[in-house]
RNA sequence: GCGGAAGUAGCUCAGUCGGUAGAGCAUUAGCCUUCCAAGCUAAGGGUCGCGGGUUCGAAUCUCGUCUUCCGCUCCA
């Protein structure tokens, strides 16, 4: 089976056992929107706790907020999303593929970098030992011409973008006769604009309405309180402030399942420090942050740390954390070091100040800033692309059998435990129903009489519930049932007593955070 | 947006030459009582994505349209 045909029958699986459904597909569906089902919010439920026990329960310096998903229309001025949020695209006609605009001249004035690199190489091979670089450099004529050319391209690039003059965009482009890398032509469609945020309208009558956007990024929410946490809540730097919420983008294409959507989720800590430690503490985090998904059991493998380069304009140093989906390596998490540039920019922006006073040295700063960012969505498609295997069975008379088994670590299953009376009559059932009201309360539990023991196995097994429970004609003399283990298919005969003790060390945090 | 593929029952699909809409699985009820799917009986479930055209008659031919999936772009 093919990686692709792997995930077209992950997607059929999710749909009919209740983890995922295309949102409102009675209406043919909404594009890159889905909802989750009975089994998906169970499943997305447990990974966003186990996310906020290790940080929040297991940090006393990091602490949590819930903060709403308008805010006010400054703060993304201030954040850099009204300027960079903003994707120029540009279509070439022949080969029908699309461009970031503004990625086109960037590349352009980077190949010009490198023709005076050459121009260097070749003047140090010719002159020898005698080459002053540095004076060849500010001397000589060709150099001189390219960067000249560079400079003015990117002068004009820099005020067109933020004129947001589209056909001098695509001016430049024409200017600098920039070809499509695949068809060679430069046979360019007009420059378009798409503005990745959502926005709406705060108030009823349409001449008073403000603008607002639906938040793109749940950080903003975390750094506008930073003081109000800071103070309230008595923090000494370095501290964190965790946050799990939802934020929208505009994508122009959002694909590939749950990996991206318009609207998704995102759990994310801001780590507050001083100014000069924060790569020591980007560091710390990249490993936490590993350990954390390694703790699930999919492989090492399966992970790896991909380090950015190209960083984003509040960054100085950034790592993705990547899965190995269907799809190959993909990120689900982010670490950034985000300096200082979120905080004063707010506090230019809002013109109050945001800075930490530090009681034992006395100095006062702002602080710097390391963000680790996970998508709760990649997590469950990491969760379930893991998990689900198709496995072959030998019966006993030698027949082939096969079952579907998502093998989700206990602690994150929907359905901890199925209890499963062998027949329905008996004074079985009635057994179950006791065994079912001692545990419901610590444990999301299924009971199921219908058709034979086998098949209730096997729709346990495909929803990932770790353990089930058969009452039979010996628990009512002797008060055991026997205990089957999703994984190995194993059964043990057990007390009714011993069972509260058997599931809670499986299924609970506590075996994830020991390792 | 451009290119490619696809839309028939909850799922997977069949549907011949244009002639009353089908199967398996699933679901529900009943029977049977059995520790690893596929025992028996019955029932429910369809605007064949949508709209126009051709035709006595369209799931089928034709035109349009919508939606989804894949690629290009972006990122959590």
């Amino acid at each position: 089976m093919t990686q692709e045909e792997l995930f077209k029958k992950l997607i059929a699986h999710s749909k009919e056992y209740g983890f995922i459904f295309p949102s409102s597909e009675i209406y043919d569906g909404l594009s890159a929107v889905y909802d989750y089902g009975q089994m998906g919010v169970e499943l997305k439920n447990n990974i966003k706790r186990y996310w906020w026990d290790s940080m929040v329960k297991l940090h006393e310096n990091i602490v949590g907020i819930d903060a709403a998903i308008f805010m006010h229309p400054r703060v993304w001025e201030a954040s850099g999303h009204v300027g960079a949020f903003n994707d120029p695209l540009i279509d070439n006609k022949d080969s029908k593929k699309r461009y970031r605009a503004d990625v086109l001249v960037e590349e352009w004035i980077a190949r010009n970098e490198e023709k005076i690199e050459k121009e260097v190489e070749k003047a140090r091979k010719r002159f020898g030992e005698s080459f002053d670089e540095a004076l060849f450099r500010q001397t000589n004529p060709r150099i001189a011409e390219i960067r000249a050319k560079n400079d003015a391209v990117s002068t004009r690039m820099a005020a067109a973008l933020t004129e947001n003059n589209m056909p001098e965009v695509k001016k430049i482009i024409e200017d600098c006769e920039i070809v499509c890398p695949i068809s060679g032509t430069r046979n360019w469609t007009d420059v378009r604009q798409f503005n990745l945020m959502f926005d709406t309208k705060i108030g009823s009558v349409a001449e008073d309405a403000n603008v607002v956007y639906l938040r793109p990024e749940t950080a903003q929410g975390i750094f506008v309180n930073f003081l109000n946490v800071q103070k309230s809540g008595r923090m000494k730097i370095p501290f964190g402030i965790a946050q799990i919420g939802k934020a929208f983008r505009n994508e122009i294409v959002a694909r590939q399942f749950i990996f991206r959507m318009r609207e998704f989720e995102q759990m994310e800590m801001q780590f507050f420090v001083r100014p000069g430690e924060e790569l020591k503490w980007f560091e710390e985090w990249k490993a936490t942050r590993m350990q954390w998904h390694r703790a699930l059991g999919f492989g090492d493998e399966m992970y790896r740390f991909h380090d950015h380069e190209k960083l984003a304009h509040y960054a100085n140093a950034a790592a993705d954390i990547e899965f190995k989906f269907p799809f190959g390596f993909k990120e689900v998490e982010g670490i950034h070091s985000r300096t200082d540039f979120d905080l004063s920019s707010h506090e230019q922006h809002s013109g109050r100040k945001i800075r930490y006073f530090d009681p034992e040295t006395g100095e006062s700063y702002i602080p710097y800033v390391v963000e680790t960012s996970i998508g709760v969505d990649r997590m469950v498609l990491q969760v379930l692309s893991a998990a689900y295997q198709e496995e072959q069975l030998a019966k006993e008379d030698g027949s082939k059998d096969e079952r579907v088994v998502l093998r989700i670590p206990p602690a994150l299953a929907p359905v901890k435990v199925a209890v499963l009376p062998l027949v329905k009559k008996d004074g079985l059932p009635e057994i179950a129903r006791t065994i079912i009201d001692s545990l419901k309360l610590d444990y999301l539990c299924q009971y199921d009489e219908k058709d034979s023991i086998g098949k209730r196995y096997r729709r346990q097994d495909a929803i990932g519930t770790p353990f089930c429970v058969t009452i039979d004609h010996q628990s009512a003399q002797d008060n055991t049932v026997t205990i089957r283990h999703r994984d190995t298919m194993e059964q043990r005969r057990v007390a009714i007593s011993e069972l509260e003790g058997i599931i809670s060390e499986e299924v609970g945090f506590r075996k994830l955070f020991r390792k």
